[in-house]
DNA sequence: CATAAACCTAAGTGTAACACCTAGGTCAAC
DNA sequence: GTTGACCTAGGTGTTACACTTAGGTTTATG
């Protein structure tokens, strides 16, 4: 299978695929005569297995780490049940944030659509927007949907010179 | 107010406020002798408006155009509401799929439990992994959470040159 | 008053996970 | 035989900042 053919049977694109086998993650074979690249069944499986765990918002990294482990024997069961239940636990924390925040937003919907619409001072911009500023300093310091969202970092073995990073402290 | 007095007083990094700052969002007053940036209580109302929205999901993009609106002494208001709906809808479609990887994730570790750890073929990478790449394909083609979380994309007035980009066809 | 700690500036680089573009070679079809 | 669809490597662009560098400033202290 050439790259846009295993793209288009998983259903990404070439380029990540090309990303994916960049970085390592895959494995083809190199034709020597025209350079194409070549994915078997098993390059099939890993990219797979790639697809799944991005969707399920696995860092890129952690993924490397999990082959990492499978590719040298061990079976890495172990390791994948403890990333993902961790993972698990963020996702459940992003779920409430996601509902928290909804809530918010038709909230504040619900009560602009009574107000008229005022014409804005130089000093607030709009009030509407001061409505959510307002209801904003009500939520608990919590890191912000996409951050949250954006960040699995797997703080597995990794604190060798960089104890803390960005702690939004 | 100088950079960091501002960024403590809002609970955020100087880096962001000089960021903001660059592309135009914030206006302070720069001193003539040393070149020091100073912010005041407008200035800190609208940094407080940046963060509220970026805290709820929109882009700085999404910020620029409302900033665009207002400060040319249009209201703004319905832009505002409008946009914000807009996003309401994309937050629960993301509440929506967080709630069913939730699931996807608990079920699987669920049976995974029950399951002893085999030894793995170098075929298989590792059979929980495959459980999951065979549930995977059950989910209907829908974005990764990461991926809808992080595009907010205001398509208000942008179609001029570049009509589509990357609907994930 | 000297000096160190703490602050500031602009400008540059790094990050994640790709998407897109370029220049040029290759392959199948008409 | 040439058009169109495909491939390659390598480069740049994207988002929203964080971090680093190099150098000037202000403040606290001995």
């Amino acid at each position: 299978m050439k790259v846009s053919n295993l793209a288009k049977a998983l259903n990404t694109t070439a380029d990540t695929v090309r990303y994916y086998t960049k970085i390592g993650l895959l494995h083809p074979q190199k034709s020597q005569l025209n350079g194409y690249m070549f994915y078997n069944a098993q390059q099939q499986q890993r990219l797979s297995f790639i697809l799944t765990a991005r969707h399920l918002g696995f860092s890129v990294k952690d993924i490397t780490n999990i082959f990492h482990e499978t590719d040298n024997n061990h079976t890495g069961c172990k390791l994948v049940r403890d990333i993902i239940k961790q993972r698990l636990v963020e996702v459940e924390q992003q779920f409430l944030d996601a509902q928290a925040l909804m809530n918010l937003m038709k909230q504040a919907i619900g009560e602009w659509d009574h107000l008229p619409d005022k014409t804005p001072t130089s000093q607030s911009i709009c009030h509407l927007m001061d409505t959510f500023s307002a209801m904003q300093s009500q939520i608990p310091p919590t890191k912000s949907l996409t951050e949250t969202l954006s960040s699995t970092k797997a703080n597995l073995a990794e604190t060798e010179h960089n104890g803390e990073m960005h702690e939004n402290k």
